[in-house]
DNA sequence: TGTAATTATGACAGATCTGTGACATTTCGC
DNA sequence: GCGAAATGTCACAGATCTGTCATAATTACA
């Protein structure tokens, strides 16, 4: 289960606070580092280069604005997205924050839905490829962003329909779909289509993807076909 | 923020367990319900649909076997994936579960990861549909499973290169990008094309798009296009 | 083994999609 | 207002994609 969760540091000098958002985090299928003080969360950035930084305004010694300001100046950080955490209602200060760089502001209390979805929206604005995670199978892999299938590097040609088909069948591995199912989910409710068609494009798929990985389309005598790492 | 979160109902006699995994799954983007026991349970399965049950194996009264199994025999609730909730390593009780119809089976005590791993495992085997949420702005929604776009309900017609546009407009919105920054992004690095295909394509998408939604589409000039609800 | 059912494969014509060039229109600086 | 630059729009030809049919290959079962 090698989920491709996205590293975020959380800076505040309170442990239960870090914890909390970390537990809150880790849930969402993020990947949580903590620091108490900005030394330490320097230091985890230049390191561990995670994606997002949740930074508390309140901090002892540099205040968290002092500190956003400084990342975002510093080449080796400038990139790293942030979003400062601060005690209700502070107008002010957030026009501040967003000033010294910070990609977005949450007052606290704040809900867990609330965090999350902000950080989607700040990963979403600032990751350059976009948000889904890449499928991947044996060294095969299914970008959902570019619509592209790749084996080892090496691009793998084929149609929309097989790509929506190959995204269907890795997203719903090691259960057998029968032709009308796979017309229903792939093609989509309402088109009348032959359901020998299917065939058709499994055949086109197969084909696509080459000897070394056409064996994970496997046929379902009788039922349809299956998508599976284990041999038949 | 009208996240798609599913709806999960967790079913303990313990209110420190459920809150703690309710808190939990609302952290990871779900809606939950919470049950004591199998009465109040069945009732707000037949009236609320959850899109999952977590299901404590030690319940006062019925057992979550029996539950289950229950659950799996009437029509009304046939359709709901169960994953049951179990003290640790008993795995005579694992084939049992998965007999009864449980659709997975996580043994306590979990990490909050596994537990939405295991969830969104299930959710993926379950769901018709698939897994990622839909992108929604003014009623236009686009479906990154289907990669289909609808206008209230209305199926909006364009082209794979169109969609990808806008998919990638609807996921980097409020920030203009140029020409060759969209081939980039949306053509896929290397391939040669003319910077003015890119205006064919944003009038392609215009058009499909239709008066009510073009608007969205933004021209920069001098710079490229914008993807924003505000008007320029 | 023989036969019927099921699946695989190849070819094809129609439909759709794409990139481009040509020309119209808009915008901006002077 | 004028002219140049940028963008909008259209039509078209080539390429790709799709669904279907015909036929071969495989499988299951009597």
């Amino acid at each position: 289960m090698s989920q491709n969760g996205k590293k975020i540091l959380i800076v505040d000098d309170e442990a239960s606070i870090r914890e909390m958002i970390a537990v809150a985090l880790e849930m969402a299928g993020y990947q949580c580092m903590e620091a108490s003080n900005t030394q330490d969360a320097y230091a985890l950035i230049v390191d561990d280069k995670p994606h997002m930084v949740l930074l508390d305004w309140m901090l002892p010694g540099t205040s968290g604005l002092e500190f956003a300001r400084r990342l975002k100046r510093d080449d080796r950080t400038a990139e790293v997205p942030i979003i400062m955490l601060t005690a209700k209602g502070e107008e002010d200060n957030k026009v501040l924050g967003l000033e010294a760089g910070a990609d977005d502001y949450i007052t606290k209390p704040f809900s867990p839905r609330e965090l999350v979805a902000r950080l989607k929206a700040v990963l979403r604005r600032t990751t350059p490829q976009g948000i889904e995670d890449p499928i991947e199978v044996n060294g095969l892999v299914l970008d959902p962003i570019c619509h592209r299938v790749t084996s080892d590097q090496d691009a793998v040609d084929m149609g929309p329909t097989e790509y929506r088909l190959l995204q269907f069948f890795m997203t719903h591995q090691e259960r057998a779909y029968s032709r009308t199912q796979l017309l229903d989910q792939v093609w989509g409710g309402n088109v009348y289509v032959e359901e020998r068609t299917v065939d058709v494009h499994i055949r086109r798929l197969r084909k696509a993807l080459g000897p070394q990985h056409e064996h994970l389309i496997q046929t379902v005598r009788g039922t349809g076909y299956r998508f599976s790492t284990k041999a038949s």
